[in-house]
DNA sequence: AAACAAAATTCCACACAATGAACCTTCAGG
DNA sequence: CCTGAAGGTTCATTGTGTGGAATTTTGTTT
């Protein structure tokens, strides 16, 4: 996500290589040795080394017949994460509601540099997937990203848009910056988004933003459900609905400041 | 956890400061400032302030009003743990068959230092609690902590009790030093461990190890239900189910070196 | 609204922690 | 038994991390 550009003044230069290597482990679906993790974070060996044994130490690497891997610390962190943290606490009701009144699947995404982050999720009455997605990184140009993406600075977008290149929906069918730019216009006027099958086959789903008290977005509700059970007529309520839930969350988050 | 004795000539003392002050973060339930995140771990303010900017910068603290907390970065970290790792894989159908046919609600727990981690749980019939409790830090001499507690080495076993200090069960009885070093044989001896309310009211838990190739236990099987649907016949049956399973995820994880 | 208090943030010269090239060890394959 | 590849170790050098003090910001009291 980085890129180390060792040229810039970077304070902290080995915590932010630390992190680097971290972020190896985290892209590496396999355990990874060494000199793979230098060659991937452009590092000596030995510093690699020095590295994750330090991380080994504290549980956030573990070391597998002198291959490295995630260690089982990352887990508590992320717990941490979910319970302590205000917005979480005040959308658990508020998806919990959605998904039972919709019987759909509600979900919150968080942006994390240029992609989201799925930081709660409620299963309606059938689960679209088994194993738990909480923490993916999914991006921000299609399905519920585009409420997020909607409220980028200008710049910040463009930048994004040209690291992305050529841009593609799940159907195969590209995606032009021009039409992708009016959708999020359209986004931003409306309140809400709309993805038919954009990053999922079969399955549609609707978006609307979480503001704080500035009015900043700082989240996206998002409900989503398999394409034939959602017909135009359930998308025109399940629309108000979400976006219900969405200022519902936005006034309770932005009420209790300072928790 | 790790207390940093500065004496100790420790390899990489910035990140090793910096992972402290994670450590902070993920035990304060609120956010923290810098002055009171410096008096937790030790450290002068400029320090933390530095440290904290750049694990801002990488998303794994978040700054809102001038106060710190984890940053939804440690969720992906999370993700790609459960995704990555042998151990949960091998493990998600047998925790499912487990729970079927015990409905009741079967977890995988890992040693971390002196506490064990949730890393996968399937619910029963009926949740134990409605918010997920992954990555959940729990101790180790109730529950399904005494299988991983009676695999520790001696030494740092004892080392873990002085660190302790008085045990009590959540039923507020006390739990003499004897009596579990006592029971820890049992549970080595019967290659499993029944935990009768003993850290949560109500709920029998039954354990059994999982051990890689060396016969080294690397994970604990749970299976939990309410107290009055655990009868000692159904403790019985389950027992053995428990026991199985361990062991079959053992032989899967043990098949599949270097995966 | 002004004055104060407390906390966040910036600055800087020094000390020593982090660095990486070179070296050692282990192990698999031929 | 040799050879190559990868993990791990060592150590002199240097530039990075450090913390106290100065400065700005925030928020609380009068």
């Amino acid at each position: 996500m980085h890129d180390i550009k060792e040229r810039e003044s970077s304070k902290m230069r080995s915590l932010e290589r630390a992190l680097h290597v971290l972020a190896v482990l985290e892209e590496s679906a396999a355990a990874i040795g060494v000199t793979d993790l230098g060659r991937a974070s452009k590092l000596s060996k030995a510093t690699v080394l020095r590295i994750v044994s330090v991380l080994e130490k504290y549980g956030y690497a573990e070391k597998i017949q002198g291959r490295y891997r995630l260690g089982a610390a990352v887990l508590p962190l992320a717990h941490a994460y979910v319970l302590g943290n205000e917005l979480t606490r005040v959308a658990l009701p508020v998806l919990q509601e959605l998904a039972q009144t919709t019987e759909e699947t509600a979900s919150l995404f968080v942006r994390l540099g240029f992609k989201r982050v799925l930081v709660e999720r409620i299963e309606g009455l059938r689960p679209l997937r088994f194993v738990l997605p909480i923490g993916e990184r999914l991006p921000l140009h299609v399905g519920a990203g585009k409420v997020l993406a909607a409220a980028m600075p200008e710049a910040e977008l463009h930048r994004m848009l040209d690291e992305l290149g050529e841009m593609h929906l799940v159907s195969g069918e590209p995606l032009a910056r021009q039409a992708l730019l009016s959708e999020l216009e359209r986004v931003r006027r409306q309140g809400y988004a709309v993805s038919p099958g954009e990053r999922m086959m079969g399955i549609v789903a609707v978006a609307a933003p979480v503001t704080d008290a500035d009015g900043a977005t700082v989240a996206a509700v998002s409900l989503a459900g398999a394409k034939d059970r959602m017909t135009p007529e359930k998308i025109e309520w399940v629309s108000i609905a979400v976006r219900d839930a969405a200022r519902m969350i936005s006034e309770r988050y932005g009420g209790a400041r300072g928790g």
